[in-house]
DNA sequence: TAAGGACGCCAC
DNA sequence: AAACGTGGCGTCCTTA
């Protein structure tokens, strides 16, 4: 069953919370029973029609999207099993119809753009979320009027439509629930939060940098170290936090780098010969430096008292915020947090965490997409580098251990091609002919200007004219140098979009099938307690009673399994994971 | 003085 | 050593 919801009369953000909203029941494509409640009754509404379903987790809600609706509902303690996100599933559709060859015949009966993604959840974190009310959300700056829910079921038509009447419909219909599956899920995972304990990171803050400065003043220990770079370098009130300033001064103590970049800097201390433990005795303080600023600026104090609440790491995550349909998230610094300070993150008293990470999923993707049974093989039951390593060595290939093997790999993926990954990349391409025809293909489409899909039918975006202009222009020898830079860069895109934006969907199938397992996986085929807490782009963090956590690695397992089949049917192909079970995030390598 | 680019580093 | 994909973000620094 089918219900679209929405408010009764289009209109802007202004409507109050007494605004009258309509839920449409639409059976094989036909609106049905409609039924009105105030804007402010949406959680009881909801929570009425479960109570009063044979199959509760069988409907779908649609709506036009889930930032703008769904967080309300969790405050109210309500969650739901399936929606559509006519929002995103628009942006899906609007992709997919620029690609003649995709055969999708889409036209919007409503704009749902948004000029800036919406992050999941929406709440700034300074906000008491109970004040916020639907839609003052920072859902659409553009002063679009708020679409009624005439246009809501209109829309959710044409989407269907378009999607029922393409040749890939099967896949794509799979694209759209995952998509809004995805949706629920980050909006599940904000209102959890990641459990973060702030005496913790606050000690690991005091060890490394010394206790909290005042406004203004650089921590005591960063303090030393800048002091210690100025009379190293013979530069005497040396700011270290200025490029310039650092570069000059390294360049005047004779260290002839051409930025003062980490990795410019060991590079240099390693050139020598005799001098280079001389040599990394100068660089120490600065990297050290380095690292220290880094800590204090992107997860230091300020970044506690801005993002950390009750215990929680609130992860406003933008689903499909990425073009190639990964997620991206917005403050926080959400998705890279760093090793540093991982050992914050700790379960609660009597629960644990259950940290899962795919092993090498998009090479794993590329073999199964590609049909490649020799790259299948290889990761069969152990790791996939290994197991190429394994093959370079009996066939006497340069692939002969896993640090070439996994270079070679993500260099074929990424376009490499100078250095160790382009000098592998014929070996690898003698094996894996299938595998590597796959992205050579992307590679090919993309530098002439071409899109391409992924598994499940996302588009890429075609480059804009600019790009075709610059790529036309081989009037001259730099012009022509230009065009090629052009090309190539554009090829290494779409080659890189195929396998990255299939591995996003199945992260999406995964992270879909334990969210389905944990809500019925309870006692009386109820929800467990354990939820998914945490996620980054092959890696999840679920939050629970020790007493599940058993159980909670098996979902965990048998879901990687289960996405693999969704999307690949009875592909060869392992999706293996590394599953620990821990009280910290730092012990979960 | 605000905006935006450059830089550099973090994550996968 | 760099070059080889997708991002976010804080700071410095130049420009309007």
């Amino acid at each position: 069953m089918v219900i679209v919801i929405g408010p009764q009369d289009p209109g802007s953000s202004a409507q109050g919370n007494d605004a009258v909203w309509r839920a449409v029941t639409v059976e094989n494509g036909v609106a049905g029973s409609t039924r009105s409640f105030a804007q402010n009754q949406l959680s009881d509404f909801v929570s009425a029609v479960h109570r009063t379903s044979h199959h509760p987790d069988r409907i779908r809600w649609v709506w036009s999207s889930t930032n703008a609706v769904y967080p309300s509902l969790l405050r109210a303690g309500v969650s739901v099993s399936r929606c559509w996100d006519l929002a995103l599933n628009q942006t899906i559709l609007r992709n997919a119809a620029t690609l003649p060859s995709n055969q999708v015949q889409y036209s919007p009966a409503v704009d749902l753009r948004t000029s800036e993604p919406a992050p999941a959840g929406h709440i700034p974190p300074r906000h008491d979320p109970q004040q916020v009310s639907l839609f003052d959300a920072p859902t659409r700056p553009g002063s679009r009027a708020e679409p009624g829910i005439d246009q809501l079921v209109e829309e959710f038509a044409a989407q269907k439509g378009a999607v029922d009447d393409s040749p890939g419909r099967q896949r794509l219909t799979l694209l759209l629930a995952a998509e809004s599956q995805g949706a629920l899920i980050a909006a599940e995972m904000y209102h959890e939060g990641l459990p973060w304990n702030a005496d913790i990171h606050q000690r690991i803050l005091h060890e490394l940098l010394g206790p909290r400065p005042d406004e203004g003043e650089r921590p005591a220990l960063m303090q030393e170290l800048a002091e210690e770079i100025g009379r190293t370098l013979g530069t005497s009130r040396l700011n270290p936090d200025s490029p310039q300033d650092l570069l000059r001064a390294l360049h005047s103590a004779g260290i002839e780098v051409s930025s003062t970049r980490k990795w410019d800097l060991m590079a240099w201390a390693d050139r020598g010969g005799s001098s280079s433990d001389q040599r990394r005795a100068m660089i120490g303080p600065v990297l050290r430096y380095k690292q220290l600023y880094r800590l204090w600026t992107a997860n230091g104090w300020h970044w506690l008292d801005e993002w950390v609440r009750d215990g929680r790491f609130h992860a406003a995550y933008v689903v499909g915020g990425v073009v190639t349909g990964r997620w991206a998230a917005h403050g926080g610094g959400a998705m890279q947090i760093p090793q540093t300070v991982r050992d914050a993150v700790r379960a609660d008293p009597g629960n644990v965490l259950t940290v899962a990470d795919a092993s090498q999923v998009e090479p794993r993707i590329l073999a199964a997409m590609s049909s490649d049974r020799a790259l299948a093989v290889a990761g069969q039951g152990k790791d996939l580098y290994v197991g190429i390593a394994e093959i370079g060595q009996r066939t006497g290939s340069a692939l002969k251990d896993r640090p070439a093997a996994k270079v070679a790999l993500l260099g074929a993926m990424y376009g490499a091609t100078s250095g160790e990954a382009g000098s592998l990349a014929p070996h690898l391409k003698r094996l894996f002919p299938e595998a590597i025809g796959v992205v050579e293909n992307a590679a090919d489409r993309g530098e002439r200007g071409g899109q391409v899909t992924t598994w499940l039918g996302r588009t890429s975006p075609p480059p804009d004219q600019r790009w075709f202009d610059t790529v036309k222009d081989v009037s001259t020898a730099s012009a022509e140098a230009r065009s090629n830079t052009m090309a190539r860069s554009q090829g290494r895109f779409t080659r890189n979009f195929v396998v990255q934006g299939t591995a996003a969907e199945w992260a999406l199938c995964w992270m879909g099938e334990i969210r389905r397992r944990l809500r019925s996986g309870g006692e009386n085929g109820g929800p467990m307690s354990t939820s998914l807490v945490f996620f980054v782009h092959d890696e999840v963090v679920l939050h629970g009673p020790e007493s599940e956590a058993q159980v909670v690695a098996d979902i965990v397992r048998e879901s990687a399994a289960s996405a693999g089949r969704l999307l690949f049917g009875d592909s060869p192909v392992d999706f293996p994971l590394t599953v620990e079970t821990v009280d910290s995030y730092a012990e979960a390598k």
